[in-house]
RNA sequence: GUGGCUAUAGUUUAGCGGUAGAACAGCGGGUUGUGGUCCCGUUAGUCUGGGUUCGACUCCCAGUAGCUACCCCA
């Protein structure tokens, strides 16, 4: 015996499969992020996971760590630049505007679900392939919709059983972020020399980076240092006073946040961010846990090439929120992997008439399962058994000759012969009978 | 991109400078016309490449991968 290796074929870095195991955790996710969106009037659109890279450059901006050092590009064979899709809201505003979407009834509201891609380095809850559920709101100014995405938000969260805090901050516009900006500025030249090396940089770069720094020492500075939201003009004052209104006497635990930065230079006035309550983290809270994230981007759409047209949108981590699920204690998940029927077979001409019987029941409409490709019987039902299989419908030799069928109720183990003409209508009382709903469409 | 930690069957892991052991899962059987429990059998492993050594899974170095902190973000 030779002890040859076959070289390993490695998942590319940062990518990763999603195993059946994982599936129901996130159908789960999934359609609860379905049901919600499309009960607050959203509609669904997908894009195409490959862009021109000028868009997200434009877009996204090209000064942030995203397009600057996080995006797969690469050249086409026909020398098209392009990239896979480092976020959503980007393409959903190009589709938006190549499409003539003003002209749609206002506001426009859609949602988008699928992969996104950053080259950046792994780690816990970061992949370089990871799935986001967007919303994006178009063509509506008016603050209580900013209050109303916070407030679907928490509602998911809470249908997710996953307890979040959701953190609330106002970057306002172009024309009060720059005056703010003068006076940070004015500030931390004070202060310059005592800020780490990374905040001297960002100093320069993208000042308000400075105020989410972590560095102990940063973090004291940053604390005397002049906060935007005493800095909005007249305008996003009174946007974002309405916001938090709305958001008055509402069960949602938020958080005024004036730290919240968004690292995409669209934003502007609301911004927010979903994280898990430190009590459901326990101690290993991890620092990648922000769950959800988005805000106001009234400029993009112009920037892109549209008409003036403001809007709002956030992302939602999928691959977070799947693994925070993972830790929630009372999850009931429905199995779409489990059937109320199984038929077993036991010789090859039983095995023929329940490849064509597994059939018609299934187009009947019941949940039914089989393991046609066992010849024992005792195989068969151990299958059965791992399904959780309530009914055995059982063929042999004896039964094709009696033109009869053979139900076993798999939890009493009680047996009764039924004839095979009446197999459909015997199923649908013992499986009422047992209370479990007839003819159930999988859910999907 | 900068640090830190780790690497043994599919999974979780034990171990020793000289034969690598278990549990779970898988497969087969006890029981080819009756599943769960139980019993028996069985498949399968030291990340890669160098070095030290009579001998390395063990010690050293490098690579690679995974985890993780920073960074960034979802």
């Amino acid at each position: 015996m030779s002890k040859k290796k076959v070289k390993k074929f490695y998942l590319v870095k940062g990518f990763k499969d999603i195993l059946p195991e994982d599936q129901l955790h996130w159908e789960f996710v999934r359609s609860k992020f379905f049901n919600v969106a499309r009960s607050y009037g959203y509609d669904r659109i997908d894009l195409p996971i490959l862009e021109d890279s000028k868009l997200f450059v434009k877009g996204v901006g090209n000064l942030t760590d995203v397009v600057s050092k996080e995006m797969f590009t690469f050249e086409t064979l026909g020398n098209e630049k392009v990239s896979l899709r480092p976020e959503g809201t980007t393409g959903t505003v190009r589709a938006y505007i190549e499409h003539g979407m003003v002209n749609r009834k206002k506001p426009v509201k859609m949602f988008y679900m699928g992969p996104m891609f950053r080259y950046d380095k792994p780690q816990a809850g970061r992949y370089r392939q990871f799935y986001q559920f967007g919303l994006e709101v178009f063509a509506e100014e008016d603050p209580i919709i900013d209050s109303q995405m916070i407030y679907m938000t928490y509602q998911l969260f809470d249908e997710l059983k996953i307890p979040v805090v959701i953190k609330i901050n106002s970057i306002g516009c172009p024309k009060c972020r720059e005056k703010f900006l003068k006076t940070l500025k004015d500030y931390l030249k004070k202060n310059k020399s005592k800020l780490c090396k990374d905040c001297q940089i960002r100093y320069n770069k993208n000042i308000l980076r400075v105020l989410d720094c972590k560095e102990k020492k940063c973090r004291e500075i940053v604390l005397e240092a002049p906060q935007i939201l005493d800095h909005l003009c007249d305008d996003c004052n009174k946007h974002f006073v309405k916001v938090l209104e709305y958001l008055e006497d509402s069960q949602i635990n938020y958080e005024l946040d004036p730290f919240i930065v968004r690292g995409l230079d669209y934003y502007n006035r609301t911004t927010f961010e979903v994280l898990p309550t430190e009590e459901f983290c326990g101690g290993d809270s991890g620092s990648q846990n922000a769950l959800a994230g988005g805000g106001r981007y009234d400029y993009l759409v112009k920037n892109l090439g549209g008409q003036s047209t403001p809007a709002i949108g956030m992302a939602f981590g999928m691959d977070r929120i799947v693994n925070a699920l993972k830790k929630v204690k009372d999850l009931e998940l429905s199995n779409i992997n489990t059937s109320d029927v199984f038929v077993a077979q036991l010789g090859d001409k039983a095995r023929k008439k329940v490849l064509v019987l597994f059939e018609k029941l299934r187009r009947a409409g019941f949940s039914i399962s089989e393991s046609i490709s066992k010849t024992s019987l005792g195989q068969q039902l151990e299958e059965a058994n791992r399904l959780k299989t309530r009914l055995a419908l059982i063929i042999g030799e004896k039964e094709l000759l009696d033109k009869t069928v053979l139900i076993r109720d798999m939890e009493s183990g009680n047996q009764e012969v039924v004839p095979e003409n009446k197999i459909e209508s015997v199923l649908e009382l013992r499986l009422k009978s047992l209370d479990i709903s007839v003819k159930k469409v999988r859910m999907r």
